[in-house]
DNA sequence: TGTGTAAGTAACTACATGGTGCATTACGCG
DNA sequence: CGCGTAATGCACCATGTAGTTACTTACACA
């Protein structure tokens, strides 16, 4: 072969091969589709397209469509995990505490819109994709056991209702926020309004840190 | 041909070509298949045999799979509204009438699961299906002016809160309940528990009200 | 009792889908 | 330098998919 081709394509990108830009690009493709059109609804030639990656890599890397979902699903959860551990829940008063908690979902979902239909997705095949996901297990764990330390810390202090059990808490945080973003397009039809202009998510933030304090403080 | 072949098929049913009843197997069909698979993930032929019904009839009424799930979503939508007009709030004092209303939402999802799927297969598609309904939007219209008008006489009865909007408030209530069936498969996962057993059904539909009344109470 | 119309059927098409077999090529390592 | 292995690419397959064509059959009504 003739020296200079090689230089040439050496000189436009440094790693022709790369498995793990690859890797990442497929996810990234992945990710998008998934959210986009679903499980089902996914087309894993269009992902090995936008990635830019050949299809048979795809199947070489994640052996099959729902092997990619599997791994998309689980990075967004660690994902998710990871940014509510830089908290700094611990150090903050009560009421600031959970007015940040709450905060971070509602924002976490204006900026990761990908993780909501990834997760409805999930459930819609009863989330068999994650069911024995270790991973998963742990990371979860540790999140709700960060919740409860926080609840029992603001008990001792009397700020907060000492019944409250920190998975209903959790539960009730992820849905008022969860839910405004999810159906958002059914709900624009249904309330005449639009859910996403600056005014409107100004208000439902509002609403839902009142609806939290509400529920946890002592009054 | 024999008269006595007429006789026993007429016998056997009654009518053997009942468009409204062929129809209506359809729908239902259509309704189980769409929300176990999603709109993508359902198979027109699988409809077709669930309703045994011939797949050119499902075309004949429907003209094609959107138009299905068109009117299975709109048939939804109207039966959710219609439940809710026969509630008595009006004759309710007032802490009752709101726990009525969650707890009619509750029950409404545990008895029609296929509701939530659905719902969350028309957002996944931007509402596309429902956008122009003008049945939509007038059932919908009532829905909410029946709330504000709940919420009105008990802030002239001095027991709620007075900046409390109709819309949030229904949100909300929606919210905490759908999420919690919705999400309960992956939430099975994280949570380590079972959604769906009779105590945690009655530890979150309690939790549910509380949320609601401290939202919406005075203190 | 005959007939037009609507209900119903089976076989089919054109195409898109997830997934593979196999050849090729770049790169790291000795 | 060269060689084995991992990365990549191409062409292909079997199957499943929404939707259709062309036909038959039951029934309401005259």
């Amino acid at each position: 072969m003739p020296p200079e081709k090689k230089r040439m394509s050496i000189s436009v990108k440094t790693r022709v091969r790369d498995a793990e830009a690859t890797k990442l690009r497929i996810l990234e493709a992945a990710k998008k589709e998934f959210s986009k059109n679903g499980l089902e609804g996914a087309r894993v030639d269009a992902i090995a397209l936008d990635a830019k990656a050949n299809k048979r890599m795809l199947y070489h890397y994640f052996k099959s469509k729902d092997g990619l979902f599997r791994t998309v699903l689980e990075r967004e959860y660690l994902n998710i995990r990871t940014e509510e551990t830089k908290l700094d829940l611990e150090n903050l008063p009560p009421r600031a505490a959970l007015e940040t908690l709450v905060r971070f979902t509602w924002e976490y979902y204006i900026k990761n819109p990908e993780f909501i239909t990834l997760v409805n997705s999930e459930n819609l095949c009863q989330a068999v994709h994650i069911k024995n996901s270790p991973t998963l297990r742990t990371v979860s764990q540790k999140f709700i056991r960060r919740i409860q330390a926080l609840l029992d810390r603001e008990v001792r202090e009397n700020v907060f209702r000492e019944d409250i059990d920190a998975a209903q808490l959790n539960i009730t945080i992820a849905s008022i926020n969860y839910y405004y973003f999810t159906n958002r397009f059914t709900g624009a039809v249904i309330f005449e309004r639009d859910f996403t202009s600056p005014e409107a998510l100004q208000e439902r933030i509002t609403f839902n840190i009142e609806t939290i304090c509400r529920l946890v403080c002592k009054n």
